[in-house]
DNA sequence: CTAAACTTTGACATCAATGTCAATGTCAAG
DNA sequence: CTTGACATTGACATTGATGTCAAAGTTTAG
């Protein structure tokens, strides 16, 4: 598909879905008019990265992770001290931002029954 | 305390506790001198206005969240239906954010233990 | 008293993410 | 072929979170 498509699919603006690629987010096959062409699993590729810009990671930082996530389908990943001790620094940045929001979550969720409004929630999460 | 020791304590620069307090996160009272002045208690609202903001929430959602949670506190907290819709929406949209965080912190853990860097990990979260 | 360390406010700079526009090329429909 | 919808690149603007600096008052150590 083109990048129109994914844009409306994923409801990212085809302007960040250029950016996530220049960035290396995002990697897109080009058809001979020069046209980026995308596959079904590309729709949940960009939904994943533009998901853990929303959450704050950095571009940089995002590119790293959605790296580690495809390594980790390889049969013996490696790599070095280095980058374990920066990802175990990341991982517990990951930690701590999913204390935090658990926490909001949770209140909010609290609120929203405590309000009489609890018909509004139906998510998943604990209440 | 004075501006200094929450900084420290906190790890928050100075510059942002008072941008925090401009966009309603925090609150703190004033000495006679004009100097600001936080208690013990200050020290984790602070750490949690940060952390929401660095989890992605603009300033303005998270004075909204954190007054939400200070509100469940309250016997019976009441608010517009309005204001319950949209608390609904983001909600769903903690939600999501937490979902895509998940996924990426197991990877991460799942990739330490894989290339045999699984000494690293040791916070909470499941492995 | 004085100098160093801290605080206040306010202005200005920076950086990343995102929006918007322009000039140009491609493609599909009529 | 022509028009309209969509793509490409590149430039420029905006916005929010932060950094940095300056001028001026305050506090504290010596």
């Amino acid at each position: 598909m083109k990048i129109g498509e994914l844009s409306q699919r994923t409801g990212i603006p085809a302007r960040m879905l250029r950016y996530y690629e220049e960035q290396g987010l995002l990697a897109s096959e080009r058809s001979a008019n020069g046209y980026r062409a995308y596959d079904e699993a590309d729709v949940e590729r960009a939904t994943r990265a533009r998901g853990l810009v929303q959450a704050g990671l950095s571009t940089r930082l995002a590119k790293v992770v959605l790296d580690v996530e495809r390594q980790c389908a390889l049969a013996q990943p490696t790599c070095s001290r280095e980058l374990a001790e920066m990802l175990a620094t990341e991982l517990t940045a990951l930690d701590d931002r999913l204390a935090c929001l658990t926490k909001s979550r949770d209140a909010v969720a609290r609120y929203l029954s405590l309000t009489r409004n609890g018909d509004l929630v139906r998510g998943p999460g604990a209440a």
